[in-house]
DNA sequence: GTAGGGTTAG
C-alpha cells in the first residue's frame, strides 16, 4: 500500500490567518445532555441520546458532538463516532480533533489521515492538538515515513515551540527507536512538565537505557504515578525483576497500572508463581483488576497450571461484565488448553467476537498438544478461509507439532513448503524441530538427516535429539551415532543422550559398545542432570513432580498405578519405551 | 483532548 505524501499532508494556503479557536462557552457544561453522555457507560444508550440531540438540533453543534464522539470513542463505538460525524454539516476543529482523537485512539491511523485531509479540504485550520494527533497517526504506520513531513508542517504552522508537539516529537522519534532524535528535542525544550519528561523516561526505557531512565526520574521535581508505572515497565522490559520491584515497593499510590505492571513484570521474567502472589496483594489493597490485569494473570495461571484459579478468574470476569477480547480470549483458550481442558478452551474460542493472529494460534496449538492433529489443521484451514488473518512462524510451529504427532507426513511435508513459498516465513530452529521429529516417527531417517544437514544455521541439541529419537525407535544404530556425536559436543554433560544410545547398543546386543560408551560416560564425568520437574493443580492444592524424586506423600500409589497402566499396555499390545526402573 | 500496564511460542 502507497499512500502519496501530499495527498495526505496537503498544503494549507498560507494566505489564510493562524488562530486559535477560542474555547467553547462553558455554560453547557450543565446541560443534562453533556450529562448524560459524561455518565454514559452503555454503548447501546449512545442511539437514544444522539436522537435526543437531533430533536433539540444539537447533533449540530461542535461542543455537543464533541463530547458525543468523545464518549462514543471512550465506549469504543468508533464506528457510529464516526458514523454521527459524518451527519455534521460544519464540523469545526473541536468536532474533528475529537474524531481524530479517537481514531488514533483505536489503531485506525489512515482513517485519522483521510479524516485530516477532508479537515483542510473544508479549510478548518488546526491546532496543536490536532497535529499532535497526526504525530500519533504516524507513529502507528512508521514505515510510511510521514512524521517527519509533520514535524516540517507543525514548524511552518509555528506551534513547534509548543509543549505538547515538543512532547509528541519526542514520543515520534523514541518510538521509531531514534533515542538520539528525542534527546534532541527534549534538551532544546524551554519547559518541561510531568508529562514531557516522562515520554522522555518511555524513550530511555524503549532504548533499554534504564541508567539514563533513572537519572532523570531522580532529576524530575514532580513524579506522577504514571512517571513512577514508566519507570517499573522499564526494568520489567530490561528484565531487571529487582530494581522494578524495589521501586514498586518506594511508589507511594499504587493505582491499577501500577500493580498490572508489576504483575505483568514477574509474567514476563518468567516469575508465575510472583505473579499470582501480586494479584492477591493487588485484591488485599483493594484495587480492582480490569481487563489487562485479567489477561496477564490468566496467562501466569496457564504457566502454573493453576486450572482452579484460572477458572476463579474467567468467573470474576464474566461476573463484572468484563468484555472479553482478544487479549483475554488468548489467555483462557491458552489456560485451559494447558490445564487439560481443549473443551472449554473451545468454548471460549467460538464466544469471543473478534478474533485475532494470537487467538487462533492459542487454539490450534491447544488442539495440537491435545493430540487432535486434523482438529488442528482444520482450525487452520478454517483460519485461512476467514481471510484478514495469516499464519506467523509460531502458527506454522503448532500446525507442524500437529502433524508430527498425528503422523500426517505428507500434510506435514506440504505445510513446511508452503510457510515458505506463500508466506515467505522462513523456517526457524524450532520448525526444522517438528519436521525432523515428523519425518522421525515415521522412520523417514534418512530423509530427516539430509533435512538437518541442509538447514542454515547450525543445529542444535533439541534438533540432533529428535533425530536420535527417531533412531531409537527405529533401531537406526548409523544415523543414531551420527546424532551422538553431535550432541556429544552440543550437550556434553546430558547423560540422556549416551543412556538412550547405550541402551540401542543394548538392544542390538552390542554388548561391547554399551561398556565403551559407559567407560566415555564415567571418564568424562557425566552427571544426571537436574530432575525434570511439572506442576499440576487439583481442589486447589498444586502438586509438584521431579523426576526420580519420591517426595510427593502419594508417590508409592503413582508408582504403582503407574506400574498397572504399564501392565495394562503391554497386554494391549504396545511396547513402553519407558524404563521406570530408571525413574525411581 | 498529550505520558504508563495485556495474549500465543516442540
Amino acid at each position: 500500500m502507497t499512500v502519496k505524501l501530499r495527498n495526505v499532508i496537503p498544503i494549507f494556503s498560507s494566505k489564510q490567518p493562524l488562530q486559535t479557536p477560542k474555547t467553547v462557552s462553558p455554560t453547557y457544561s450543565n446541560h443534562p445532555i453533556i450529562w448524560k453522555l459524561k455518565k454514559c457507560s452503555a454503548p447501546q444508550d449512545l442511539q437514544s441520546i444522539h436522537a435526543s440531540m437531533i430533536k433539540t438540533n444539537s447533533h449540530q453543534h461542535p461542543f455537543f458532538m464533541n463530547q458525543f464522539l468523545t464518549t462514543c470513542c471512550r465506549l469504543h463505538e468508533i464506528d457510529y463516532a464516526f458514523l454521527t460525524f459524518t451527519d455534521v454539516a460544519d464540523p469545526n476543529v473541536f468536532v474533528y480533533n475529537a474524531m481524530l482523537g479517537g481514531l488514533v485512539g483505536h489503531s485506525q491511523p489512515i482513517r485519522a489521515l483521510r479524516l485530516y485531509v477532508d479537515m483542510s479540504r473544508s479549510h478548518v485550520l488546526p491546532t496543536g492538538y490536532t497535529f499532535s494527533y497526526l504525530i500519533k497517526a504516524c507513529m502507528q504506520i512508521p514505515a510510511l515515513g510521514l512524521g517527519e513531513a509533520v514535524h516540517g508542517k507543525i514548524w511552518r504552522f509555528g506551534f513547534s515551540s509548543q509543549l505538547i508537539i515538543q512532547t509528541g516529537m519526542v514520543d515520534f522519534y523514541s518510538s521509531l527507536d531514534k533515542i538520539e532524535e528525542s534527546k534532541r528535542v527534549f534538551d532544546e525544550m524551554s519547559e518541561r512538565d510531568v508529562v514531557s519528561s516522562t515520554v522522555m523516561l518511555l524513550g530511555y526505557a524503549r532504548a533499554g537505557d534504564m541508567d539514563s531512565a533513572r537519572r532523570l526520574f531522580e532529576e524530575m521535581p514532580q513524579r506522577s504515578t504514571v512517571s513512577w508505572n514508566t519507570m517499573i515497565g522499564g526494568y520489567a522490559r530490561a528484565r531487571d525483576v529487582e530494581s522494578a520491584a524495589s521501586l514498586f515497593d518506594e511508589m507511594p499510590n499504587k493505582d491499577l497500572v501500577s500493580w498490572t505492571t508489576m504483575i505483568s513484570c514477574y509474567s514476563q521474567n518468567k516469575h508465575f508463581k510472583e505473579a499470582v502472589e501480586t494479584f492477591g496483594g493487588m485484591k488485599a489493597a483493594g484495587v480492582s483488576p480490569d481487563e489487562v490485569t485479567m489477561a496477564t494473570v490468566i496467562s501466569a495461571c496457564a504457566h502454573l497450571g493453576a486450572l482452579e484459579l484460572g477458572r476463579e478468574l474467567h468467573q470474576y470476569a464474566l461476573l463484572n461484565g468484563f468484555d472479553l477480547d482478544v487479549y483475554m480470549g488468548s489467555a483462557l483458550i491458552d489456560m485451559y488448553a494447558k490445564s487439560g481442558s481443549i473443551e472449554r478452551a473451545l468454548v471460549v474460542f467460538y464466544k469471543l467476537a473478534e478474533k485475532n493472529l494470537f487467538c487462533w494460534n492459542s487454539v490450534i496449538e491447544g488442539l495440537a498438544i491435545h493430540g487432535h492433529g486434523k482438529e488442528a489443521l482444520d482450525m487452520f484451514h478454517r483460519m485461512k478461509k476467514a481471510g484478514r488473518i495469516f499464519p506467523n512462524r509460531v502458527t506454522f510451529v503448532s500446525v507442524l507439532s500437529a502433524c508430527a504427532h498425528a503422523g500426517f507426513v505428507e500434510e506435514g511435508r506440504r505445510m513446511f513448503a508452503s510457510m515458505i513459498r506463500d508466506y515467505s516465513i522462513s523456517p526457524e530452529m524450532e520448525h526444522y524441530g517438528c519436521m525432523v521429529d515428523l519425518l522421525g516417527r515415521a522412520g523417514l531417517l534418512q530423509e530427516a538427516l539430509d533435512l538437518v544437514r541442509s538447514m542454515v544455521m547450525e543445529p542444535n541439541a533439541v534438533i540432533w535429539g529428535a533425530l536420535l529419537s527417531g533412531c531409537k525407535i527405529y533401531g537406526n544404530l548409523e544415523i543414531a551415532e551420527a546424532a551422538v556425536e553431535k550432541l556429544m559436543v552440543l550437550e556434553p554433560n546430558n547423560s540422556a543422550h549416551y543412556m538412550l544410545l547405550v541402551n540401542m547398543y543394548a538392544e542390538a546386543n552390542r554388548w561391547g559398545e554399551v561398556a565403551i560408551v559407559r567407560g566415555m560416560m564415567k571418564g568424562r564425568g557425566v552427571q544426571k542432570r537436574g530432575p525434570g520437574c511439572s506442576w499440576i493443580e487439583m481442589d486447589g492444592v498444586v502438586h509438584e513432580f521431579a523426576a526420580s524424586e519420591m517426595f510427593h506423600p502419594s508417590s508409592n500409589e503413582i508408582c504403582l498405578l503407574l506400574f498397572g497402566l504399564d501392565g495394562q499396555l503391554k497386554l494391549a499390545g504396545y511396547s513402553l519405551e519407558l524404563d521406570f526402573n530408571s525413574l525411581l
